[in-house]
DNA sequence: CTTGTTACGGAACAGTTTGTTCGTTAACAT
DNA sequence: ATGTTAACGAACAAACTGTTCCGTAACAAG
């Protein structure tokens, strides 16, 4: 890709990571973010179709590199001696370094459209997980039930952990959640 | 109240109601509403703000009669030999009897800030029925983490339970709700 | 180095949406 | 019957969106 589009492009990418840990999606307007990210509108326009667009990209951009990761630990590892549930801790040791700044669009103020996302690259993670959560209540549940339930249990753990200002360590928050899961 | 002022309300009630079974909230403009609801444009903005407003007050009316139902069947029947998650099962019947629409709002395309007053509504019920849901488990988890996990579960069985098309019956639900919890 | 291609910037543009204002009409309460 | 209050409709500035056009500069290939 050319050099002029790749800066652009990132330009763009960091200029919403920016806003957003400042403000909503939805409040943050195309001229804000052409403003931070020093590129003109049209552009812009040339990168992206509408803002939401752009969202949509970012995502697939951040979770890409995020999954990758965990799905290489795991793919890397999974004949070692590592307990099972690393995965997961290691997904939250991604986050707690912060990892291309997922954290701040996880928090409680920020957008469904992320959540969504993250949802359902979570989904994929725990489908492949799932004989680590082969519980007695689990027979009696839908498999579909059942899945989703972890992944938002997986989220929902996050923002509890994210809104309470992260004082666990990883290893105690991924304890939290086996217990509730 | 004046009856002109209610009409007025309930009539911009009653079009975002119908606008947020077909569209997103952030999608429908005020001028949408105005039309469907047959109210002038400063009409609109002597009732209200702005559009979030609106959605507040919206979603305090319907967390208002739902959740007063609920705390009022409690009450009532507190000191009767009724089981005692009975709680949750009225407020999934209520839900499956679509009182008021909630259903509509609750499903996934719609809105966050709906979410956040459904879920905040119900953090103060799951606080009143704790000691239903004292396991094992729950002495090793932080009180805060422990409440706000019951509250999401329960709405995500929800959620999973619309988005399947609400196939189960309230009693399932609710089984499903307590087994994965 | 030269040449053709491609992206960028800046400005201007129409079309929407927002939230406000004001004068008129009609419903309300007493 | 009268004063008060709300609704209406139209018009309004301001902000935002998405597009267009043109001059300039970075690029890639010969």
């Amino acid at each position: 890709m050319d050099r002029r589009q790749r800066k652009t492009r990132e330009a763009i990418f960091s200029a919403l990571m920016d806003l957003l840990s400042k403000k909503d999606f939805g409040r943050i307007t195309v001229g804000e973010i052409i403003d931070q990210a020093d590129v003109g509108r049209a552009t812009f326009y040339a990168h992206f179709e509408t803002k939401d667009d752009l969202l949509k990209a970012l995502c697939e951009e951040l979770f890409c590199h995020i999954f990758d990761a965990v799905d290489g630990h795991t793919h890397r590892h999974i004949f070692d001696c590592e307990a099972p549930d690393s995965v997961f801790l290691h997904l939250i040791q991604h986050l707690q370094r912060n990892d291309h700044n997922i954290l701040r669009l996880l928090s409680s103020q920020n957008n469904e459209l992320f959540l969504q996302y993250f949802k359902s690259n979570l989904l994929r993670l725990v489908e492949s997980q799932l004989p680590l959560f082969a519980a007695r209540k689990s027979d009696k549940l839908p498999r579909s039930f059942w899945i989703s339930h972890i992944a938002s249990v997986f989220v929902e753990t996050l923002r509890w952990w994210i809104e309470n200002g992260m004082e666990q360590s990883p290893e105690t928050v991924t304890e939290y959640f086996f217990l509730a899961v």
